[in-house]
DNA sequence: CGTTCATATGAACCATTGTTCATGTGTTTA
DNA sequence: TAAACACATGAACAATGGTTCATATGAACG
């Protein structure tokens, strides 16, 4: 019979203890690794991604995305929202229609590194 | 009453049908934003961002990493499996302990640009 | 060999999420 | 001001996904 004090296994303190406290260290803020995560989140979906790389051609309108995507309006400007909830996009309003554009420049690179990563 | 051809809203052609075509030509392709999206998948989850993060400093054992992020073993070898099937870490065993590490300089890339944004 | 320990994996459970459908808001125009 | 149009949004539904629990694999060690 083992002594109770080995019941528990190498997860409470780890085989390395002290790789774990230093890494540990080094680790960002919870928070802000939630936020990252989240940020990421959002480009883990087909169509925000597509809704991306067209804005990174061109300024667009709702229905012309939704033309080209072969989507729903609703479809479309729920994840719009989306977008915009993330800073990703902005929008511009022209009597009746409204314009989407990129936000930011940070959308090109990561985009752009995330493509690097895929194409091998 | 309104003519027939006209019950189909905008989202056929689009309000800007040269730009609609135009930005259509400029598109990668479907499979290629669909991996895209996959990839980016794959950094969405807080748990995922943590292992990777820990990575960066140091390779680590599987219960090391449970240690450092107060989960289960059982729950932390999922993702690692996920994580090792999209190419982003490598094992190595050394008798009963597996270590894991980045599989490559991409990990290191895409996550500090994202972080660039999450930190405006 | 049989036990122990580190890790892997399958099934189940619960939460999250993207789309659809119906409807609401806001702007132009007849 | 009433109709038409572009867009937004809430509820509902189906599908996906992360953790847990139980169990399986695989290696060291007595």
């Amino acid at each position: 019979m083992t002594d109770v004090r080995s019941v528990e296994h190498c997860e409470e303190q780890g085989m390395h203890p002290d790789i774990v406290s230093r890494v540990g260290s080094t680790m960002p803020a919870e928070e802000t690794l939630y936020d990252l995560a989240e940020l990421f989140k959002i480009f883990g979906d087909s169509t925000r991604i597509k809704i991306l790389y067209a804005l990174l051609e061109s300024e667009m309108c709702v229905c012309d995305i939704a033309s080209l995507l072969g989507m729903t309006q609703s479809a479309i400007s729920h994840q719009l929202r989306i977008l915009k909830q993330a800073k990703l996009v902005k929008n511009r309003r022209e009597g009746k229609t409204v314009y989407y554009s990129l936000a930011d420049g940070h959308v090109h690179t990561v985009l752009h590194q995330g493509m690097e990563h895929v194409q091998e």
